[in-house]
RNA sequence: GGUUCCGUGGCCGAGUGGCUAGGCACCGGUCUGCAAAACCGAUUACAGCGGUUCGAAUCCGCUCGGAACCUCCA
């Protein structure tokens, strides 16, 4: 594979070339939702993120298989191991068996992940479709003695794992400090250490979704599924392993352990985190209250929101940050957003309306090196994003007659920036077409007539008097030299 | 308290030693009966203080301010 593709490993905290276990197949791994809810901006960050990795890497000739999985039973309300199974209290609260909550929100996140143009991983697998490998994994962990089953329900013994391996290595904690500074929760008598995990709980009498085990009829404990579904898809060891910031501890600190302690080796090569998305410089979050639902973004249906985005907005304004850096929520950058977006789209379809030339008069592998240099550099999709703007304004150059261009670059033009912009980014154009054909249209139609016959006998009264009264309607007419356009704001 | 990160022009957001990213807004221009849209062009910056260096937004130190994780979160 002739590229040179880095990517930050958070295990390495560099930037590592990034060489696959069994080229050319990849195989990458990333942490989903937890379905007890509706997905909010905060969901759209990893999907999309990952989204133009799986992109970009089949791009790049790979043969990607791709793990995302739904977690639909055992992550927990509170505080650790001891509160309510998430699923299962929205579920009560709702009225609903636990499994048609789950199904419901499944539904909507794949709706939400349709409109942002987000491919469907190879694989997606349920927490609760896979009990049976989940326990055992707890089986193996248990025969190796780096697990202890108390009242019912199994715990991993992380001092026992740190004595022979290193748990911590991926959040830089020691166990020491954590003994430190943890703090003492009722409850927890079962565990040895406030910080062992569970890989099994018992369920108590009125927990409605459990399975049968030698240790007790229970459900397996929040990390243990990806530990358990990524090895039985990916392998014992794969190449990447991606997911939100605020899981890398516990949650994969913890999957590290599982997996090291029931196959004794690397879990995963590299691990990703994508950044969180801010509002008023906080993170959105659930715990917050201060998140705003991927739905709500599309209908502008929230009180922070002047009005409504379109999905792809929002995908291009997630991409105009680096996946590593927090991105500020404001209607003013998403509108900015909007309007760049559209830039880059228009531009793209001129391409096939531009005329050659025997010279050009600009240096097309320039833009075309500076772009895959920039996401070949940990994914820098800002810089990409960057040069398609500058391919933008030659386009436009050479419309107006000011900038030419040979036939053959003319080809290279068209082939890299709908490459970049449609497969790699995945940014296309929302259809305006469901405007046309219908009666408003069909209407609009008549309206722009009269007015250009009004125009044509320099009777301006009638035509201004016809656009300001559309224009109080928040329809915009643009007079262009191919005729008048219309759209609604 | 521990661990990690950040502070860039009106707003968003790249850049980690020399070559003023980019977008949006604002301003100037082209086009247009006028406007809008579209396009072209120009301007504005590196939290503060000190240090290293021929040279620092970029490295080091201090100060101030903010965030994330340490408990569920994408």
């Amino acid at each position: 594979m002739d590229h040179k593709l880095f990517i930050y490993n958070s295990l390495s905290r560099k930037k590592e070339n990034f060489i696959p276990i069994n080229s050319p197949y990849v195989g990458l791994y990333v942490c989903g939702p937890t379905v007890y809810g509706e997905a909010h901006l905060g969901h759209a960050r990893p999907a999309i993120t990952f989204d133009v990795l799986f992109r970009y890497l089949k791009y790049l000739g790979y043969k990607v298989r791709y793990v995302r999985n739904i977690t639909d039973v055992g992550h927990l309300e509170n505080d650790a191991d001891s509160g309510e199974d998430k699923v299962v209290k929205k579920a009560r609260l709702e009225q609903l068996e636990p499994m048609e909550l789950v199904q419901r929100y499944v539904n909507s996140y794949h709706e939400n992940m349709l409109k942002l143009n987000i491919l469907p991983p190879s694989i997606e697998p349920h927490a609760s479709g896979h009990i049976i490998e989940q326990q055992q994994m707890i089986r193996k962990i248990l025969k190796r003695g780096f697990a202890y089953e108390s009242n019912g329900s199994v715990y991993f013994d992380v001092n026992k794992y740190n004595e022979k391996y290193q748990y911590g290595k991926l959040s830089g904690r020691n166990t020491e400090e954590m003994m430190a500074n943890t703090r003492e929760l009722a409850g927890q008598d079962e565990k040895r250490n406030p910080f062992d995990f569970a890989l099994w709980k018992k369920a108590d009498p009125v927990h409605i979704m459990h399975w049968p085990s030698e240790w007790s009829e229970g459900f397996p404990g929040w990390h243990l599924e990806c530990s358990a579904m990524g090895t039985k898809y990916l392998g014992e060891t794969f190449d990447i392993h991606g997911g939100g910031m605020d899981l890398l501890f516990p949650h994969h600190e913890c999957e590290i352990a599982q997996s090291i302690a029931a196959n004794g080796v690397d879990h995963v090569k590299t691990w990703m985190h994508n950044n969180m998305i801010t509002i008023n410089g906080q993170k959105m979050g659930k715990s917050l209250n201060n998140f705003i639902n991927l739905s709500e973004f599309f209908e502008g249906n929230h009180h922070l929101l002047e009005r409504a985005y379109c999905p792809m907005t929002i995908r291009f304004f997630i991409l105009q940050a680096q996946y590593r850096s927090t991105v500020d929520f404001s209607n003013e950058a998403l509108q900015a957003a909007e309007k760049g977006l559209k830039r880059l789209l228009s531009a793209g379809e001129l391409i096939g309306k531009l005329k050659t030339s025997p010279a050009s008069t600009f240096n097309l592998s320039e833009i075309i090196n500076e772009t895959f240099g920039a996401l070949n550099d940990d994914l820098n999709t800002p810089i990409a994003i960057a040069q398609l703007f500058e391919a933008a304004r030659i386009i436009n150059l050479i419309n107006d007659g000011k900038e030419t261009i040979t036939k053959p670059d003319l080809l290279e033009l068209g082939k890299f920036f709908n490459s970049v912009m449609i497969d790699i980014l995945g940014l296309i154009s929302e259809s305006n077409v469901e405007n046309k054909g219908n009666l408003e249209s069909e209407l609009m139609n008549i309206i722009i007539d009269l007015r250009l016959q009004a125009r044509q006998k320099k009777d301006f009264q009638t035509s201004d008097l016809i656009r300001d009264r559309l224009n109080n309607l928040n329809v915009r007419l643009n007079d262009t030299k191919e005729g008048t356009t219309w759209e609604k704001e």
